[in-house]
DNA sequence: TCCTTGACTCAGA
DNA sequence: CTCTGAGCCAAGG
């Protein structure tokens, strides 16, 4: 057995890349899709209006299949509201990072301002809004 | 192989 | 501030 283990290593890179940013993120802080895609380093042979477009949708992708050691209730879109398919985790997760000290407006949204992830290393030209 | 959906984002009203 | 529409490309059924 080694020759379709991998497919898309790319792909599981990518992956990887972005589980371990998310388990990057500080206790307390969350960070937005996009945030996490301009950290990370998109694969390899793709347009950089491609990575723009998608990389916050691969992010969540890979979310979907996110290990348990990933504090994937800590990402969240750039509204600042959670961001699922489901209601289902939503809840979840909207416990959680009130476990965590984060407070959620009326309307179940965050106040980015004071806990987006200011852990930002690459320091993306995303500081609009 | 074709079609539909998709953990998003930005801009405009 | 909130809501709606359009865009982008890929992966799964």
């Amino acid at each position: 057995m080694s020759s379709k283990f991998v497919t898309r290593p790319d792909k599981l890179i990518f992956n990887n890349l972005v589980w371990d940013t998310v388990r990057k993120i500080p206790h307390g802080q969350v960070a937005t899709y996009g945030q996490i895609a301009g950290l990370i380093q998109p694969p390899g042979g793709v347009k950089e209006q491609t990575y723009k477009a998608f990389g916050a949708r691969w992010v969540g992708s890979a979310m979907a299949s996110c290990p348990e050691d990933v504090p994937w209730h800590r990402v969240i879109n750039a509204q600042g509201k959670i961001s699922l398919r489901s209601t289902s985790g939503a809840g979840i997760q909207r416990e959680l990072l009130e476990s965590e000290g984060v407070n959620f407006d009326e309307r179940g949204r965050i106040n980015l301002k004071q806990y987006q992830w200011d852990g930002i290393e690459s320091k993306p030209p995303n500081e609009k809004r």
